[in-house]
DNA sequence: AATGAATGAGCGTTCATTCAT
DNA sequence: CATGAATGAACGCTCATTCAT
């Protein structure tokens, strides 16, 4: 849908390295002008606002987090493996570009902007679909219990995977989040695997 | 320690509502300062920075999940019980005061203050310690599964009262988080228990 | 005339030492209470605003200048150790109360003030007609130099001493003023005596 | 070096006419930006902070005061000529922008700012240093009393002249600073030459 | 005599945005 | 397509001063 033009994705991106290195706070216009090495005004000829960058940080993330799900869902592989795709391919990303997790996580700085709250909103639900349709499988065939009902599945598992990563952010980007995030995946996969009797 | 005066109290309260009523962005000096019905300069009487004002709501909300920590740890209760404990009491304070949980939960907004960023920090370590005194004595006695290594557990707990709340703040308190942190609980509970041989 | 209680003297001293432990700048109303161990409303219970403080500190200044200017003026002694009485002394007061200088050599701040810049201006013409009638006398009776008119010659006396006090305040009091005002003197006077033919 | 554009130079030309008609306590840039017919953040445009405008006044003086120096100094003149030079310049730039005068002269207003007053106290520095090398030159060949040390003679010449931009300042500009200048010198001059055996 | 609360005017500064060139 | 100048609204904060208690 929304293409963005060459332009704009150099300037999404220098907005990305602007936050990795400084903080959300520092992402201003003409901090980012002076990062793309052009003056404040030249940037409005490719974005209507500053909110439209952030939509565009937002979207660039989105658009590969869709990919990925829709790949692993439509896959054949067991549902456990199912979520290990889901979660370790953001948490590359993140690593690639920890600032996007900024972006991602911050749902309180975008109260005010309801585009920008939606978005958030619809990634993390988007989310949890592909979480379902992963669970509902898995619970079928057997791979998951079916003791706990899927809602509160999936609300374990993305709440373990954010606090990860919002621990990860907290410690500075201080652990290896991959690797954390691996051995989270394994713990959860021994708490929903069905016992055998 | 730290102690507010009436005055203090009455602002921070002030603060609590202004944040509940519109977002965090809105808790502005002028803003404060008319919703109290005095003038810019008079707020500063009572607080060095706005930042302090800040820090008070965020000192109220842990001085109380302190003492609910403390009370729960020493406590003789079961373990699960403990745990139901910890986050049932915030529960209920968030639902009375929305948006302390916005405070709480601001990592992202504190990230220049250091000593902001750090109270939050403290809370979060305090919520891990006290989960950890509970889950270590449930793992003891055999309340608790072994198999899972005590780092994780406290991270999939947490993790999933955090989202619970995310989602809570993000549906605009659309539904009751008590209740919704209570059955999370259960849920919580069945995968902890250890399987009967 | 203007006689100062003693809480007033009290208050003025403090801000003296308040100017001399970090500036002019610092000397508010709300650092003077502090450092007084009373709050804001009570200064003016003594003093009708913050200029008021200043003209006291400056009075306090003259009333001893005046005093010392009077007791030199009407003494015998030889012209030279008259100019040399009247620096001298004053050489001391500052070096005992540094900040004194600061307030006495703060033409530029007082500008908007009528009443101060009049007083500082006041107190350099009590000096300049003290050092006159030195400088007529040892005219006179040939003691100093008749060929520099005696309007320049205060001139250039009084803009030595000032110059002093000025590199002292900027060397952050780094010498010792009463040594090198007294070596400046000494150079003075070799100047200004007349030629032995 | 430090070059600054054109709309920069305007900006200094305005402050120096607003502390020139008023006094430097009434260089605001809200002050600044209604003599300058624009709004306050215009300003920061071409400044990045109100202590970069008077550092801007500063050097404008600094610079033309360094050229006089040089020449000054590099030339065959007479060291009581050079002596003349070096001051009657000033002189007529404090004449033509008296206001510089009070920022030269501000010493005290930039204690708490170490960039300007470090640049006041250069400014000192480079002018002693000037007078030093006229006054060497002119002890060794006998135009001036070797009677004196060198540094106090400094200390007398800069002081008196000083002295009379103080009283000319004070005096709200009511007399003619160059020829009373000029006057100050040629009774310096007679002060300082060697006396004929 | 002092307190504690408040006022009101002001200050330097920031920032998203607009627009003529 | 970009520049450079400007806007306007806001913001956190300071400070001399006032006044009821």
């Amino acid at each position: 849908m929304s293409e963005y033009s060459e332009r704009q994705i150099q300037i999404i991106s220098k907005a990305i390295e602007l936050i990795a290195e400084k903080s959300i706070q520092e992402l201003t216009i003409k901090n980012l002008a002076n990062k793309l090495g052009v003056t404040d005004g030249a940037i409005y000829r490719h974005f209507e606002s500053k909110a439209a960058i952030l939509l565009g940080i937002l979207r660039m993330f989105q658009k590969r987090a869709k990919e990925n799900m829709e790949k692993t869902c439509t896959s054949d592989l067991p549902a456990i493996e199912k979520i290990e795709y889901l979660f370790s391919n953001n948490f590359k990303y993140f690593t690639e570009f920890p600032s996007v997790a900024s972006v991602v996580f911050s749902e309180s700085i975008f109260q005010n902007d309801s585009l920008l709250s939606q978005e958030v909103h619809q990634l993390l639900n988007m989310q949890e679909k592909a979480l379902s349709c992963a669970i509902l499988k898995g619970q079928e065939n057997g791979e998951i219990c079916k003791q706990i009902p899927e809602k509160e599945l999936i609300r374990i598992i993305i709440g373990s995977m954010r606090y990860i990563v919002t621990k990860w952010r907290l410690s500075n980007y201080g652990f290896d989040l991959i690797a954390e995030g691996h051995l989270m995946l394994v713990s959860l996969n021994k708490l929903l695997t069905p016992v055998e009797p």
